[in-house]
This record gives C-alpha cells, sequence and structure tokens, in this order.
RNA sequence: AGAGCAGGCGAGGCGGUUGCGGUGUAGUGACGGCAUGUCAUUAUGUUGAGGAAAGUCCGGGCUUCCCAAAGACCAGACUUGCUGGGUAACGCCCAGUGCGGGCGACCGUGAGGAUAGUGCCACAGAAACAUACCGCCGAAGUUUUGGACGCUGCGUGCAGUUCUCAAGACUGGCAAGGGUGCAAAGGUGCGGUAAGAGCGCACCAGCAGCAUCGAGAGGUGCUGGCUCGGUAAACCCCGGUUGGAAGCAAGGCAGUGGGGCAAAGGUUGGUCUUUUCCCUGUCCCGUUGAUGAGCCGCUUGAGGCGUUUGGUAACAAACGUCCCAGAUAGAUAACUGCCCUCUUUGCGCCUCGGCGUACAGAGAACAGAACCCGGCUUAUGUCCGGCUCUUUCC
RNA sequence: GUAGAAGUAGCUGAUGAGGUCUUAGCGGCGAGUUGAAGCCUCGCAGAUGUGGGUUCGAGUCCUACCUUCUACA
C-alpha cells in the first residue's frame, strides 16, 4: 500500500481525472494525468490510482498481482515525483505478457513524457 | 511388474534487506466541542488468506418491514419422498434394506401410489387396454354340394329320405403361431384338447395370506388362487415440512423544550379461540451537533486444538487449553541465503538397478477473505500407507 | 458483494406444453437467364451453449457446469 496521503480514492477525483486529463499509452498501460491550478506554496501531494478491469483476467490473482507490482514500483519513484498532480494508470490485457522489469521500465517511460518524473 | 478401487495428511520449512494492513505500548505534531477524543507521524512488540476463500445450488444465525404472543382448522407453497439414526437446521452426513452395474476391491440409485381418477403412448400394427387381420378348429347350430351303405316308392334305375363321411358358407370356439412395434396379456417344458388356453402339473417370475427372524425398510419358509402394459423428472393422490418479504449496498448513529391530533387502536392468506400483552403513538416548531463522509454493525463463534468416555459410524458429553485477518479504489510485494524433497547430467562403488557424491534446475497446480457459520458442487499438484484382479519368480 | 435474465444455421429471429426428419429473412455455394454483371427464377449446404439423467423417444422435462448481459450505493 501506498501512504494514505498519496492515493486517489474519491470516485469524483477519477471522473475529472478521466474527463479533464492528458492520455498516453504504452504496449501494456495507459496514463492518465491531471495537474491542479492552485497556489504553488499549497501544492496537494501526488495521488496515484490503479484501475485494471475484469477484461484483462477473471481471476482475482492475477489482477492482484499485477496491482502490487505497479504499487511496488511507485513506492521506489515516489520521492522523485512531482506534487500537484492526480495519476491513473489503466492496465490493458496485454499486461499478461509482462513481468516486473517491463512493468518498471514502461512506467517510467510514461510518468518521464509527462514531466511528473525528476531526472536523476 | 501391470491394471484398477476406495481413503488420509498437508498445501515446503527457517531466515535477511526494502515496504504494507490491523492492534498494544511510548513519544511528537495538528485540530478541538477539552474527553487521556480524532487525524497524521516516529520507535518498538505482536499479528496478517483457502481447502476450496470460487460457483451462489441448499440450510441457518443476524437485521428491518408486514403494528403483541400462543393455539386449532382450512387454503396456499415446497420435485421434500426406502428404513433407522446424527445435526441448530438441511435437498447434508452415517449405518442398513431393495434394485442395477462390475471377475473383484467397490460403485450408482429422484427408491411412496399406475387397483382413487384423468391424460398421453407418434409411425407401424387387426388391436396400445381389451380387441381379432392373416391364421387354427369343425365340438355345437343353420345351410349348400358331392359320395357310400341302408330304408321307402315304383316304371329296376330313377326319385325321396335318416344317419354317417368329405368339402364350402354363415353363426360360433381359440389366442398357440405369423407379422408390427420400446412395449402385445406371465416364461420354459410335459400333459391335455376339435383347436386351444394356468385348463392341469413341475421349475422360475409376480401377487395375496399365514408363520418366523428383525427396532424398521425388509429377509426366509409354507400355503393359496390364478396373472393385473408403460409413463407420476405428465396432471394428480397420499404422507411429510412450513408465517411471509427483503438482504450487511440489511440496518443503526443524539439530547432537550413547547404545541397540535387520536382515545381506544393493534393479528401476518382466511376463519375462530385464549391470554394477557404492548404502550403512549404520530405530526409540527425552536435549540446545539451532523450533509453524504465518518463511526457502529465487524468478528468469542452451533469457535479451534488435545485427552478421556459412550457409539459399528456420523456424532455427542465431560475436562483442560487457546484467542487465530478484519481491509474499504480494498492490506501479503520486490530481491535474496541455508535446509529439505524431486528431476536432469557427470563421476565412483557393487549384488546391475540401486547406493553415494558434485553441478544445475524446480518447489508448482487450482486459486485471494469482504457480515458470520453448516453442507453440496466445480477446479486442482505432491506425498502416504490400505484393498482388489492378472501375470511371473521363490 | 448481492440479486436476476438469456444462450437455436455465419447474423437477426420463430418453434402449438415431449412424436419421427421443424422453420423465416439477410448472407454463402451451384445452376438458369445475360455478350458480361446486377435484378430475377430454381436448387443445395449449414444449428438447438457443454456434460449427465428420466422416457421407446428430449430444442422442450430434471440436474450439474460454461458463456454473455442487466440491476442495486
Amino acid at each position: 500500500m501506498l501512504p494514505k496521503q498519496n492515493r486517489l480514492k474519491a470516485r469524483q477525483d477519477f471522473t475529472t481525472v478521466y474527463q479533464k486529463g492528458i492520455r498516453l499509452n504504452r504496449f501494456a498501460l495507459g496514463l492518465r494525468a491531471y495537474r491542479h491550478v492552485v497556489q504553488p506554496q499549497a501544492l496537494q501531494p501526488l495521488r496515484v490510482g490503479i484501475s485494471i478491469s475484469t477484461k484483462v483476467s477473471k481471476r482475482a490473482v492475477v489482477r492482484n498481482r499485477i496491482k502490487r507490482q505497479l504499487r511496488s514500483i511507485l513506492r521506489q519513484l515516489l520521492p522523485r515525483l512531482e506534487n500537484g498532480w492526480d495519476v491513473v494508470i489503466v492496465v490493458y490485457p496485454n499486461a499478461l505478457q509482462c513481468d516486473y522489469p517491463e512493468f518498471l521500465q514502461q512506467l517510467k517511460q510514461l510518468l518521464a513524457q509527462t514531466e511528473i518524473l525528476h531526472g536523476d
């Protein structure tokens, strides 16, 4: 689990990200991101949600495992991510063929493209 | 050695580093209605998925509504349906009976009633529930034809006629055989008969009665008359069970002041009886708190484990002991060490298919709690001893 | 999580409450017509989601699964 302040939970937040956010897709993952327009000193922490439907796999074991792996990656990257964003990661059926290093690579690329991820 | 049949245990073990959920203790910060409350965070201790958590097919607990409780009868609903037991309950489990299958270990079984009634049984076939198409018979009756013997009459080879024989027709007797079909009126054999038929007898199957064994379903034996299609996972009858509906997305989350209305009201499919019961109920306004979030429900339970006793068993009782997930966009992930097990390959030993050793690989399969239990069903990898049959050797 | 509905030719549908072998439209294939194609005419092939059971006989009755869809804050 991520820290509570970094979780995206409310249904309203998800819909605003889907409607107003930018979109990016990779082989197995998609990214929706929305930047809050507020005063810089009052920036909220970055919040992340993961969306994975039963179309990816009907088995809950598979879906939960993918979510855990993605959360584990995000936890490692969290100190390097910029505040003020709401992010939703969408998982596509291609993810069944991927393993942990591939998720790591794709997620890094997506976050770097949107400039949420700081350089090393 | 091969083929097979029923089970049982468990779901690899001990760790390390970085992280997550619950909870206890201690600290820090913020809020604050000042309550050792809420949120965040730090340290530390402890704890953290399954045998099916799954399908949602049954049975309960729990909650709300249908305005209280109990009882009787009727109606309705329920595929509930061999017997006895177990259980909180069940459509579940255990033990047994009958029937069916298998050489066997063993397996399956929706197994009340077809003589309470109704319906259906296509095509074929004479006929599908009580009939006769082909056929068999000539016993009985009527009648036709022909023949022989006899009798009567006379014109002596013709006519008539009784009985008998043969053939045919109608009435009749039969259900053995043929054919049809999933199914045809008990089956096989012998006798019997005009031909036949349980008409008689023997054995077998079925039915009824009696005796006996058993708690019972039923088993065994004897006797008897004479034989009755299938379908109830068709309607139905009988027995049995039974308040209904919704489902944790159920449902709950304040205190206080004032005023109005109703005086008797309230049964759950129907009717009736009894008992008391329940009591104030409901609406409006003011006030502080609370706006769809948070909290409670939420995990101590028909609980787990062990021992003893009772029981063939399912299971029950007693005693001891333990507290064992409670998340809410939903907690278990990433990397890695050692041991153990298995597999491949190499080397060595010998009794030649086993043992020892080294390296490498794998530890999987099915699969993720969402209010909680008891079952069923489905998915699925390893190991462990049992039992049966066949073959070979000693 | 809970509750419910439906699966029939390639697609969209129908099927008198068990009876042989059901069946419509579009599409496919073949033949005819045409110089060739289209339209038209004639013909053909092709399915009851899967497994088990009841029955002489299941699309239909019973049962276990599979798939798809819907509703509920």
